[in-house]
RNA sequence: GGAGUGGUAGUUAAGUCGGUUAUAACGCUAGCCUGUCACGCUAGAGGCCGCGGGUUCGAGUCCCGUCCGCUCCGCCA
């Protein structure tokens, strides 16, 4: 493997087979111990950690050259391998060492900002700044590596369906709808601009227009807008497109390709895979991307609730609210009072006025004590709380109650420790066509506008009934993360424009702004669908981590900023006059 | 755009009611040490307490503003 290099082994693959063996290493410095008369090195590169020592066995010249190593300097050991008087179970190669007959620094460092070895202690901050030190850390580089076998497993499973990767253009159209676009000024053409993709959304329909069939791209997308610990302004997805699919079809690829890619990472078997209605999700756990891993569905109690005296319930009710509940199992006595002030102050920022609770017995204790027993009663019959169990109630607009105890309710279940280990799917399928935006009183597609409504709805549009709309649309949630969305597309312009017109665009806006997509459709476009997978969010899941910067080599900061290079930075005036661009501030 | 939270030696943290010379561990430097593996021992260097104002006899500590990290809301077709 290395026949052209020095090196002749790696730190990580020496066994006591070798010993005897003469071998050169090449690697840094992790630990450096000099007891005086003999000095130990721990060499670490990325396949492992060997430990080098220099004793009355070598010259003093190379005990003196292995006591001036430091911490992370980069060295060349040439020397033969031989058993451990003293065996180091912590380590693979921990039954040998090389003993030492040169020690060549090949690269030096000073004083280093943060530790390597071990846990983490530095700021993010810090670690973002020398991203290069923080990658040598076994935990990002075992990442990385997951996520270039998974991008190999994805690529030949699809393959061997018959899928081809096209690239797809970086430098392209900007799209008012949706997500703020990253703009590039043109030079040659003076005010005009290109964006970068948020996906290649229109580019792959027209791939299949084109007749392609079966398309898919691991491909860079951009979106300018605010971060998340799950959200990038750059991320990867995995993009994909059939001709002639139905939902059904486009639905079990996507189940295989995750199938094929949990059993070759981590020979996980996902199972058979749930699929539950957009609705359904809303009802039973308030939020459209539900963690199925644990139970604590939600239940509507609105009806049982109607009549009540208790003010704080029936005052969002009497204005059109909703009620809902869900069960902590034995909360009523490991549950404190702070713990539940948290709560109530969490639902808050979901616009959520408050919390109610009651500790289900005889009588209920909390806020919901003051319920009538026939109130209390039906609400034991809709949740199947018992005795010594904690009731907790949300009561508001119907999207409040629904977003602040579902978001409580992966917020509680991780608090307690609730969350069992493992992996669960779900898909969610029959989302909305539409939703009305709020500030601007407009139809806003849910997914997007290259949707297909369901067949029949699509008699719907203009009438006025566009929120009774359903999409065939799909998303697939893992852990309560989405995964991955898609749809079966518009493949028939006369509909793609009924679409436009109802998201308020005139005929003439529609031309200006996707004529290139309509002029496609009108040339013979068969029917087709896809998805994409974000492919981030798909490695933070095999990587068992819940943040999105550590299985990305190079992230950007919550405020979209590249802390080792700078990103973004002002520019030369020159190259903004040849951009005709000027700066306002 | 908004909320919460953090910012004190190179690093991670402590710092009480506003009061002496701002502590500790790791790292760093020097010396000692022949089997360590979080080596050990001795000594030393190292600070604009994020930044800018204010209150006070006196501010790391209180107040106002601001910058940066993280988490969340809005936003993310």
């Amino acid at each position: 493997m290395f026949d052209n290099a020095r090196r002749t082994h790696t730190c990580g693959e020496l066994r006591p087979l070798d010993v005897g063996r003469r071998v050169v290493l090449q690697g840094w410095a992790q630990n450096a111990r000099d007891m005086g008369g003999v000095v130990f090195i721990n060499m670490r590169d990325r396949h492992g950690i060997i430990q080098v020592v220099a004793d009355e066995r070598c010259p003093d010249a190379v005990r003196q050259a292995a006591a001036g190593v430091h911490l992370e300097y980069v060295v060349e050991v040439e020397g033969t391998v031989a058993l451990r008087a003293s065996a180091n179970p912590k380590l693979a190669t921990g039954l040998v060492e090389v003993v030492a007959a040169s020690v060549t620094i090949l690269s030096r460092t000073p004083a280093l900002p943060f530790s390597i070895e071990g846990h983490i202690s530095a700021n993010e901050d810090l670690r973002l700044q020398y991203r290069y030190l923080e990658l040598r850390r076994p935990e990002l580089q075992k990442n990385l590596i997951m996520r270039h076998r998974a991008s190999l497993a994805v690529r030949r499973y699809l393959d061997s369906e018959g899928f081809v990767e096209v690239e797809t253009p970086i430098l392209t159209k900007a799209t008012p709808e949706g997500a703020r676009d990253y703009l590039v000024p043109s030079r040659v053409h003076a005010g005009q601009w290109y964006a970068l993709p948020q996906s290649p959304q229109i580019f792959k329909q027209i791939l299949m227009v084109a007749g392609m069939d079966r398309y898919f791209q691991i491909v860079k997308c951009f979106r300018d807008e605010d971060l998340r610990a799950d959200r990038q302004p750059e991320f990867t997805q995995i993009d994909i497109e059939v001709s002639f699919a139905t939902r059904a079809l486009v639905m079990e690829l996507a189940t295989n390709l995750v199938r094929t890619v949990w059993k070759e990472m981590l020979d996980h078997d996902v199972g058979e895979l749930p699929v539950i209605s957009y609705t359904e999700a809303i009802s039973r756990f308030g939020v459209d991307s539900p963690d199925t891993r644990f139970g604590m569905e939600h239940s509507d109690v609105t009806a049982q609730l109607r009549a009540t005296e208790f003010g704080v319930v029936r005052g969002p009710l009497d204005a059109g609210g909703i009620a809902k509940v869900f069960v902590v199992k034995g909360g009523g006595a490991s549950v404190s009072r702070k713990q539940l002030d948290a709560w109530t102050l969490f639902v808050r920022t979901y616009k959520l006025g408050g919390l109610l609770y009651g500790k289900v017995g005889s009588p209920w204790t909390g806020p919901l004590a003051k319920l009538s027993e026939a109130e209390q009663s039906a609400i034991i019959a809709a949740s199947g709380a018992i005795d010594g169990d904690l009731v907790l109630l949300g009561a508001g607009t119907y999207a409040a109650v629904n977003a602040g105890l579902g978001k409580l309710r992966a917020a509680v279940a991780k608090e307690l420790g609730l969350v069992p280990p493992g992996f669960s799917f779900v898909w969610v399928v029959d989302f909305p066509s539409f939703e009305l935006d709020e500030e601007s009183g407009r139809w806003m597609a849910v997914h997007h506008p290259f949707t297909s409504p369901r067949p029949e709805h699509i008699a719907l549009m203009g009438t006025g009934r566009e929120g009774e709309m359903f999409a065939d649309a799909y998303d697939l949630v893992c852990n309560g993360y989405e995964i991955g969305g898609g749809s079966i597309r518009i493949h028939d312009p006369d509909v793609q424009s009924k679409v436009f017109a109802a998201l308020g665009m005139t005929p003439e806006d529609a031309e200006q702004k996707f004529g290139f997509l309509l002029d496609a459709l009108r040339h013979g476009a068969p029917p087709h669908g896809g998805l994409a997978f974000g492919f981030d969010r798909m490695a933070m899941l095999l990587c068992g981590t819940d943040n999105i910067r550590e299985v990305i080599a190079f992230p950007k900061t919550a405020s979209a900023q590249d802390l080792m290079s700078g990103a973004p930075s002002p520019v030369d005036p020159k190259q903004l006059r040849e951009l005709h661009v000027r700066n306002t501030e």
